[in-house]
DNA sequence: AACAAAACCTACTTGTGAGTAGGATACCCG
DNA sequence: CGGGTATCCTACTCACAAGTAGGTTTTGTT
């Protein structure tokens, strides 16, 4: 269909100038059309932004219904759920689905959206608490330890550029990985993942900020 | 000074609805003054955004400063500042310094923005390597870890409303926790915060958004 | 009191961008 | 070929918000 050409373009529109510095002319340009066009595809501007919402999210929701099933233990089914939260957020609707503001959209969409986000994240605790409890998951804070997980994560919208060095599947290995094995140092030897832990060492010493300027990386 | 009064309050206008969505007249209003009053005290919008912004990123260089000289081991000092991150992410200037994007400002101001937040990216990486040099911190990819942590913690902007539940403090305590130990269990028993892993695991069911709507926490 | 500087106001201009009216062209199906 | 539908256009309206012109009040100072 030309409407998802239309949201998708929207999308990369917003990414790169934000929501409020995008005007449909500039969208429309992009297509090669005028402003009427997208009014013909969509009613609002505000619609257009639900459905990059609505469409970048989607993913991670049949993620997590995926392994609802699943008969792995908490940790893995978690991520699995994590990496394609990750390759979601670096889409072309990653940055409509993490930055744009629910101030933007009419209350009952604003309450939709609300709705999802709430699906996922309440998705997300629920494999803390299911690993926790067969015991591939340390105890925790399960709700903090979900906002820290989609903080890191939505965050890679803000500095993540396709085509610059790193793939998005790499990142959600690399951030895996970190959650995992956190800070502290572990006993050596032990674990089944020593191998792994050695190849994570590989930090590079560019510059960049992890604040979320787009720069080089 | 006055002027102090007028950043303050837009940045909360600001973090409310939305730079764009707020009108110098609210800021305005807010204070129970004219529109024109506002420019007396500064020159622009932009520049309001870009006060808030240097304001509320001010206490994180100077905990980056305050730690350069520190003899304590990398992770510690690490912790120290990213306590103070939190702090700030959660302050009324919060908002700004994590959500405002530099498409909102001019070349000139953005890239001083820029530069203030490559200082910070680069303190914590600096933090992280000299934390894997003394054995306190586990050998990590350094700047995926800078990401993730940055990422975690800006997100609490999007969340975090005072006065409900947590302070700030707690906050910065729990995600400490959740980065240093990570996921994976740890023997038991060994290690020197056994007790601190206790308490942590005190995690509540009670309902809302990790992804950052703003709504019961 | 007198004067100046600081603080603040009312009443504008102006640009921009969302959204619309109404019409033209292209495409499809009998 | 003819009529209907889908697609897209030119040319507007209109509201809102940034920023300004120019004046008024308040405050402090000698």
């Amino acid at each position: 269909m030309k409407r998802d050409a239309v949201v998708r373009t929207a999308a990369r529109a917003f990414a790169g100038a934000g929501f409020h510095n995008t005007s449909l002319d500039d969208i429309a340009k992009a297509l090669d059309v005028t402003k009427p066009t997208i009014y013909y595809y969509v009613t609002n501007k505000e619609q257009l932004l639900f459905q990059c919402f609505v469409t970048g999210l989607e993913p991670i929701r049949t993620a997590l219904r995926a392994v609802k099933t699943a008969k792995e233990p908490g940790r893995e089914r978690l991520n699995t759920v994590l990496r394609q939260y990750a390759l979601a957020v670096a889409s072309d609707f990653g940055w409509c689905m993490v930055i744009a503001e629910h101030q933007d959209l009419s209350a009952s969409m604003s309450e939709h959206i609300r709705a999802l986000k709430v699906e996922i994240d309440q998705g997300i605790r629920r494999l803390l608490r299911e690993g926790v409890k067969d015991g591939s998951i340390q105890p925790c804070d399960v709700k903090m330890t979900a906002f820290a997980l989609a903080g890191a994560l939505n965050w890679i919208a803000h500095w993540y550029r396709a085509n610059q060095g790193m793939t998005a599947a790499q990142i959600a290995d690399a951030f895996v990985t970190i959650f995992e094995e956190g800070l502290r140092p572990r006993p050596a030897g032990r674990g089944r993942n020593t191998a792994r832990a050695k190849t994570r060492a590989a930090s590079a010493a560019e510059r960049g900020a992890a604040i979320g300027i787009r720069g080089k990386s």
